[in-house]
DNA sequence: TAGTGGTCTAGACCACTTT
DNA sequence: AAGTGGTCTAGACCACTAT
């Protein structure tokens, strides 16, 4: 492993473990490049990168901390219902609906980039906020590339946290519109059929292919859609 | 300015004319070194940093080239409207509704970092798409950062044209929400009032402070918002 | 004033791709 | 074999922050 990646990790593992908690001053470039026995150069690309990730703050003349939790959340990341429910400390649970195999449509075919009618993996779940839903959850996955999708309990680890797992993903594509829920979506999310929805539709590519086409729809009353930018320069 | 943004520069001025297309190679590190008189590191940040914000790419072995249009584009970066619609091909167009100035209700001077009842600038604008509105642009702008706001033509330039020449961000935060219209939004997109919306709020930033809160909102039915992202490693 | 991060140099060796 | 990017060194000077 590289010498500036050993240096990295050994940061991230601090932070990790809480044992370095948020404003926590990072060791300086200088006492890394000591410790680990590198140039003052190496040290300074582990922190660099650290700063990129969102992970911690630099600051001229004064040092390196750990950043605020607010500004880690990249803007718009892949994100896990379960965390970010989680983050806002509230309680979070999830209902399986549906989990099967089942033929390909066209539409799916097309997405996935399979066949039609070729076994695909289907599931429907709802995830819920303090008992409140917050979002449905209708999901596509190749069968080739993640044989053992069927045999995850979704009530336990979230579709997404078992994925990132199993097929690190390389690539994704999003689309976000708003919408009006049909019957089913508002029996689902226990919501009026007039209350409007945000809709992201999301296909995921590892290096295998493409591994999952997901529809996550959310009431439009019980979830907003963040994220923060910052230039460099 | 220091010497690896000059040769960053250089080269985004390349890409950008369309003097270097799609793949087109990018001088090595070597040439950068010998032809901007700096050392093969101070060329190399410049490289690194184009290929981190994804303009080129970079493989060992065989060289630096201009990425592909796809991954240029990175995840919902802040779009232009009326790029946007000309990308498609369609016809664009702006109605400017309102352009004046105006003393700060609470939320406003919040938003903008102002004290209330100090005077903002605020913009109404409707953007059409082949004569179909397309979003409805509410804006309200800091006078001390952008002092001429109100005496720009709206209908020629957007106020995002605008702003970003006069005062480049450096930060920008955002939040999408699906909603119901009120009567007057129904009004200026010509819409029916059980049409869900995308609503997208975005305050952004310069050196000086928060520049301008904007609330662009989207009928459902003609727009989606979309992005794709790559992952490295 | 001492310590920090920001920039930069002029080398070096390596892994990899191209020819 | 020549050229490319990837990593690393041991210095240097500067701007900034803390004390």
């Amino acid at each position: 492993m590289n010498k500036f990646s050993k240096i990295k990790q050994h940061i991230y593992l601090k932070i990790e473990s809480g044992e370095w908690p948020e404003n926590h001053p990072v060791s300086s470039e200088n006492a890394l490049s000591t410790q680990f026995s590198v140039s003052r150069m190496t040290a300074r690309r582990a922190l660099q990168e650290l700063a990129d990730e969102g992970l911690v703050i630099r600051t001229q003349g004064s040092g390196t901390y750990v950043a605020p939790i607010k500004s880690q959340t990249s803007f718009m990341a892949i994100r896990n219902i379960a965390d970010e429910v989680r983050s806002r400390g509230h309680g979070y649970r999830a209902k399986v609906h549906l989990l099967k195999e089942q033929p390909a449509t066209v539409q799916i075919a097309e997405a996935l980039e399979l066949e039609e009618g070729s076994p695909v993996f289907h599931s429907l779940i709802t995830h819920y906020e303090n008992d409140q839903p917050v979002q449905l959850e209708e999901r596509f996955v190749n069968p080739k590339l993640v044989p053992d999708y069927l045999k995850q309990d979704y009530s336990k680890v979230t579709p997404h946290e078992y994925l990132c797992v199993v097929s690190p993903l390389t690539e994704a594509s999003h689309q976000i519109e708003a919408i009006l829920p049909v019957s089913t979506i508002c029996q689902y999310l226990n919501i009026d059929r007039h209350e409007p929805c945000l809709r992201i539709l999301r296909r995921t590519w590892s290096s295998g292919g493409v591994v999952t086409f997901a529809t996550l729809t959310h009431p439009g009353s019980r979830f907003k859609l963040g994220g923060h930018l910052t230039f460099k320069e």
